[in-house]
DNA sequence: CGAGTGGTTGAAATCCGTCAAGAATAGTGG
DNA sequence: CCACTATTCTTGACGGATTTCAACCACTCG
C-alpha cells in the first residue's frame, strides 16, 4: 500500500476524492466520478473476494486498477467466468437483493470503489446527472456482456481465441503501443471461454504459426493481422478450406 | 391490427394508456408504466424488424406481447440470436448513439413498446420514480444475458437445451398450467444456443427417451422432472458416467 | 397438388475434451 | 545464488460429441 501521490504534487489541482484514489495506487481511468464522495477505496489480492454470490447487494462497484473476474459455480464443480473486469468497468448490477455472481480480484493490487447502493440511488434521486451516469455504466456493462454472448458464440474454438484477443485489444488502455498483455492467465482465457485450458494453449500456437499473433512473452503478443484475426473465419487450425454455409432460418427465408 | 378491447369493457377502471395497449392486442404484463405517456405502440408481424443494427438508437422498447429475437449477422452468414425477448422485456439499450443489434419479431402479432429515447431521458431526469424503473429493467436485461452467458457455457448440447427449457418454464407467464410453450422454432433455439439444428433436435429426443420431459405438441411441452433437467449434468444422450471432474484454477487454489 | 417451411433421423468427418507427460516460469527459503 | 516446489503452459494420443451433408416425413398454404 505504497504511496504514489508524491509524484502528482505539481500537476493540475485534484480534488480530495482524486487524491484518495491515487494514495491506494490506482492511475487507470475514472468512471463514474459523479459518485466519487460516497465511494470507498478497496484493494484486493489476487483470489478475493470482492463480492459473494448470494450475499445481499449492497455495494456497486467499479474498478480502478487491476483486473477483476466476475465467476460462477457450476453443479460439476467447474468455474465459468461469466465476465472480466478492467480498469472503469463497473458491476454489482442486480434486479434482485442478492448479488448474481461472485466477483474475485484476478490479479494482486487490484483496487476498486465501493459504492453503497442506498447511498447512491438516493443521489442519483437528486441528481439527474448521476442518474445518467448510472445508465451509462449499466449500458457499457451490458455491451461487455453482449460482446462476450458473440464470442461464446462462434463456432470453433479458434474463433473464440481470436475474438477474445480482439475484444481484450480494443479495451486495452489505448495509450501504450499496439501489444496486447492478457492479463489473465490460460486457465482463466478457458474458464472465459468455456473450453478447455489445452485447446486454448493450441490455438493459441495455431494462431501465430498462422502469422497471425506473435509472441513477445506468455502473456504479451502482439497482434499482426487484426483484420485476419477478427474475421478468423472457419479455417481451422488444419487450414482447411471454409465449409459450405449452413444459412439459418431468418437467412434462407431473407433469400426466397 | 383488430380491437380486442371490448371484452374488457366492465373490468376495473382503466386509463388512456392501458386503454390503447388493450387497443393493439396488448395483454401480457406492463413494465415501465411509468413511461406510458410517451409510449408509441407498435405491432409487427414475424420477420419484420423493429430496430436495425447501425442506426441510431433513438428508441427504447418494451415488449408487449409476442416474441422478440435479438440478431447479430455474422461473417459466414450465420445467424446469432444474442437475445430472445418476451413481454415485459425491455432492449435497445446501447452506450453509444446506434443500435449494437437487430430485433426482429419472432411471431406475428408481436406489440412492442417504443419509448423516445430523449423524452424518455428528459423525463427521468425530472421523475426520480422513472429513473428508478429504468435502472429496474435494465437490471432486469442484464439478468437475462448473464443468465444466457451460463447457458452457452454449459459443456454439452443437451446441457444448454435442458437450461433453455428451464429458462422457458421460468419466465413463462406464471398464471398457466406447467406446459411450456416453446415460442420459437428448432433454428431459432439452435441459433440462439449456438449450436446446429440437428443436435437441438437429437438432444430433446434425448430428454424425451430419458423421461425429463414430455411433448404434447411439437412446440409445447411438460417438464416431467425439474430437477432432474437443471441438474442435467454431463451425462450425455447416450448415458455415459460422468466424467472425473476438472477443476480449474481458482478450485484448485481453493483446494490447497 | 406442389412448393415451402419445420422437424427428425442417419452416416461420415472432425473438432474438442480428457488423460498423460513434460517444459517453462515464478516464488520461496536456505 | 541455488535448490526446491508449485504453478503455469505446452504437446501428444485417444475417444466421443457435434457438425456437416443427406434424406425423409409432416404440415400449411397458394
Amino acid at each position: 500500500m505504497r504511496s504514489q501521490a508524491m509524484q502528482s504534487r505539481s500537476e493540475t489541482p485534484i480534488n480530495l476524492a482524486e487524491y484518495r484514489w491515487r494514495q491506494v495506487g490506482a492511475t487507470g481511468p475514472r468512471t463514474l466520478k459523479s459518485l466519487d464522495s460516497v465511494a470507498i477505496p478497496m484493494t484486493y489480492h489476487r483470489g478475493q473476494e470482492i463480492c459473494a454470490e448470494g450475499y445481499p447487494a449492497d455495494f456497486w462497484y467499479c474498478v480502478i486498477s487491476g483486473v477483476a473476474r466476475q465467476c460462477a459455480l457450476r453443479a460439476d464443480g467447474r468455474r465459468q467466468i461469466v465476465g472480466l473486469l478492467l480498469p472503469g468497468d463497473c458491476f454489482g448490477f442486480t434486479a434482485g437483493h442478492d448479488f448474481d455472481f461472485g466477483v474475485e480480484a484476478a490479479v494482486d493490487e487490484t483496487v476498486v470503489a465501493a459504492y453503497p447502493r442506498t447511498r447512491a440511488e438516493l443521489m442519483a434521486d437528486s441528481n439527474p446527472e448521476i442518474a445518467r451516469d448510472l445508465r451509462k455504466v449499466t449500458f457499457e456493462a451490458m455491451a461487455r456482456m453482449q460482446a462476450q454472448l458473440l464470442t461464446l458464440g462462434r463456432v470453433t474454438v479458434t474463433e473464440k481465441v481470436a475474438a477474445f484477443l480482439v475484444d481484450m485489444a480494443r479495451r486495452s488502455p489505448p495509450g501504450g503501443n499496439d501489444n496486447v498483455a492478457l492479463p489473465v492467465t490460460r486457465y482463466e482465457i478457458a474458464d472465459y471461454l468455456a473450453v478447455s485450458v489445452e485447446t486454448v494453449s493450441r490455438s493459441l500456437t495455431g494462431l501465430k504459426q498462422r502469422g497471425l499473433i506473435k509472441f513477445c512473452g506468455t502473456r504479451t503478443l502482439k497482434i499482426v493481422d487484426p483484420d485476419a484475426l477478427e474475421e478468423c473465419g472457419r479455417e481451422s487450425l488444419m487450414g482447411r478450406a471454409p465449409n459450405g454455409a449452413h444459412f439459418s432460418a431468418s437467412r434462407r427465408r431473407a433469400a426466397s
